[in-house]
DNA sequence: AACATAATGTTGACGGTGACAATATTGACT
DNA sequence: AGTCAATATTGTCACCGTCAACATTATGTT
């Protein structure tokens, strides 16, 4: 009748993140609390606060992984990518792009600083570094005069990363996100990178 | 000593509005319960019931206040702007970063779909507005052949929203949004806007 | 091997939250 | 005057994050 071999459970840190993992995908990030993923594990409400000092920690924890995750698919799609600049900057705003909408309660918390730990260094190194992975694709002779290769990033950025969140907060409409049964971010995509031509 | 002059508060909707409104600029969304403006209009907890089915209907009657400001200020700025449609254009994307901006957890909360209902008609035909306005002031031959004016309202959209949401969540650092003593975001729609011209 | 200590897990409590039910008070209409 | 709907109160419940006190086990030193 015994359903714990031990008390000590072994390696309880990894098995919470997969419970926070699973409740994530399934139920957002809402229902990731400290006591469901306790329970989800067999173990006391207050034993996750051996390894994760309180929520924010946790979804700090979690973020860490995703935003690694979201950089081995970008840098895998660079590396067995087309050699044009120009579609190599596609190839990244692709897979940005995908990354949200394949995972979407996880892309979401990518963003969410307000729960956060803005202090993390794993965490803020590795966004810097999918940020630098960017800014090695493009080159200032690329673009318009006046134009620096920062300002450029931070558009392209900000496009993709606007166009995923209305997609997954639902404020486009399925008919608007099609085009000539192509995806509208396809198009909008292009449309942007005219301004390398210009 | 009776600080309660009746019974019945008299117009206790708008002051818990109002209570709500104080809150989230100054504290965010989290911080805006049920209970917090309920202590707050000197009621109490469950006084709001009344007013609000629950925190969904709560939020959701503010989003509706935030996005009719929202489109008030669009519509002014649009009303005493300039005639050429590149220009109109800028003043309309102009307004909306600066309102999310200046208002930074309003705009937060007008997208956060996760919190507000999505069958409110008040709520979804204030928004549709705001973009009818956008779309008004595009035609499709000021455009590149093959795209749409949905496509480049989307485009504009999707990258004011992604800039402002990134600022917002403090994710461009200080020094990267100045470009030249400018704001980026100047040069980063001018940059955009190229594309009508090609 | 024995012990000390750190790591890890449990139990119980506190205050906060949204939500619901039961009840009290008041306003409005007939 | 009487009735009913609107509105406010009190109390309760389950859930949450967090803390404190305590139990158990792993580890490493002597």
């Amino acid at each position: 009748m015994k359903t714990k071999k031990t008390y000590h459970h072994g390696n309880l840190r990894e098995v919470l993140l997969n419970a926070a993992l699973e409740i994530l995908d399934s139920s957002g990030v809402e229902a990731v609390s400290i006591r469901a993923i306790a329970r989800m594990a067999n173990v006391s409400h207050a034993a996750p606060a051996n390894h994760f000092a309180d929520r924010r920690a946790l979804l700090t924890a979690i973020s860490v992984l995703i935003f690694k995750q979201l950089a081995t698919t970008i840098d895998t799609a660079l590396a067995s990518g087309p050699a044009a600049r120009k579609k190599r900057i596609k190839v990244f705003a692709d897979s940005l792009l995908e990354f949200g909408l394949n995972y979407p309660h996880r892309y979401k918390l990518m963003w969410r600083r307000d729960l956060l730990d803005d202090d993390d260094l794993e965490l803020q190194q590795t966004m810097d570094g999918i940020y630098a992975a960017l800014l090695a694709e493009l080159s200032s002779n690329s673009f318009p005069s006046n134009y620096s290769s920062d300002t450029f990033a931070i558009a392209l950025w900000s496009l993709v990363h606007g166009y995923v969140s209305m997609r997954l907060d639902g404020n486009f409409e399925a008919r608007q996100d099609e085009i000539s049964g192509q995806p509208r971010h396809h198009a909008m995509l292009d449309l942007f990178l005219q301004v390398v031509d210009c």
